[in-house]
DNA sequence: TGCATAGTTCCATGGTAGTCGAACCATTCA
DNA sequence: TGAATGGTTCGACTACCATGGAACTATGCA
């Protein structure tokens, strides 16, 4: 008992106008860019970029790194639990706006990630995988379960080729847009291909915009349904 | 940015190791001196009196004057929950601060958290529940089930009353001298009530500590039913 | 390849706030 | 009335730390 706990170093840390800003801009669940939470909390990258590493040490928050971005969110359920008593002593309310990325509808829709499809569409892919169960895991590697090897033979894949690379087969992308994971990976690369292939879809030369056409967008809905609503979120 | 709940201030205030103390000191829901919390959070009475003032401001602590005396608590009932998620955030994340001193046995059997039972006795009453199918629950949030309501009526529980109130019935809190959660909420306050109703235990004045009787105990023990390996310990 | 963008590190600066010594006021009690 | 105790105010010292300018690395894109 004279073992107190240590919540004087916590509150310091949730005590700075910044820093505070920063975990309610989190609070959405939604995994954020350095740059983003500066705007959001009206501070220099070099001050956010400090504060964040301050957070990230005491293990409030986590990072996870896709590319050259760095995407930001609280580290557990009770961080948020602290936040939200706090928002509820304060016993006001406001949601802080971000901006989250670019305004292209197109490129929100359906681009290359690399080399495998993200935006809303590579989102709807993943969801559909994983709600059919052709797709396990929680964390950022995925594991193809048998049902989602015959998909995968059925859809044109030879899954035999791709094992033998080395690179992993299938792997959960954080989409920057929707800030939701979408399939990358050697299949989620092939599956890509295969769209191309089919026709369903083509590059806009210049841009990372993947566009598909009508019949090729109804296609891809139809293969990957999505029983409804609320696709898990991410957290 | 600029509606948005000003969490900052509040944590800010939280967030200094002398006001940290003094507010987990006030957790018991005693009203305590200037003079006591000063001993309490190892400052001078004038920097104590500075941090109190500065609470008292910020309506996170009321103070109420008798004589000479003014006695300070906490102000209601969601600074004590901002606490104690903080607490139990510290635990998850195991930052203690590490503050020699005599351990008092005592203190670690039975003692009052805030308003209700922490230490060995309160974590074993907890226990009992859980394993007796009294309550369920992962998280911090406990419900209980219609073998509790059963179990609390049965003990002389006016659930319909306590249900009235705003406050969460059931809630763990984690207890820091056995890291085990133990019952808060308004059931777990409202146990301890019975306790000293039912003259089981008394508080010994100016501490935290609730002493049982013997018989008070082996009926606590009795009732409280422990079937299996005793709480496993740690140090 | 060259350019733009994301993000970090280093550093100087200025403000804020925790601390206690000393003096002061208020209450109680002998 | 004087002494003791509870508690606050004032002022000075000090340490911390949030901040952004500048320079730097790394990644992606055309």
């Amino acid at each position: 008992m004279h073992d107190t706990p240590d919540i004087a170093s916590i509150a310091k840390l949730i005590g700075d106008h910044a820093r505070a800003t920063i975990l309610m801009a989190m609070m959405t669940g939604r995994a954020l860019t350095a740059t983003e939470l500066s705007r959001a909390a009206g501070v220099s990258k070099q001050t956010t970029s400090s504060h964040l590493s301050k957070l990230v040490d005491a293990k409030l928050v986590v990072v996870e790194q896709v590319g050259r971005h760095r995407y930001f969110r609280l580290a557990n359920h009770d961080v948020g639990t602290v936040i939200e008593t706090l928002v509820g002593l304060a016993h006001r309310l406001g949601v802080v706006h971000v901006d989250t990325g670019p305004t292209d509808i197109a490129m929100r829709k359906a681009r290359v990630c690399y080399d495998h499809l993200a935006g809303d569409l590579g989102v709807l892919v993943h969801d559909s995988l994983r709600q059919q169960g052709c797709v396990r895991g929680d964390g950022r590697e995925l594991t193809l379960t048998d049902k989602g090897e015959r998909f995968a033979e059925e859809f044109g894949v030879d899954l035999a080729a791709l094992e033998n690379r080395r690179r992993p087969l299938c792997l959960a992308c954080l989409d920057w847009s929707v800030r939701r994971p979408h399939l990358a990976g050697a299949l989620g690369a092939e599956l890509l291909e295969r769209f191309f292939a089919l026709r369903w879809a083509a590059r806009v030369k210049g841009t990372r915009v993947v566009l598909f056409s009508a019949i090729g967008e109804r296609a891809l809905r139809q293969r990957f349904r999505f029983r409804e609503s609320g696709p898990a979120l991410a957290r």
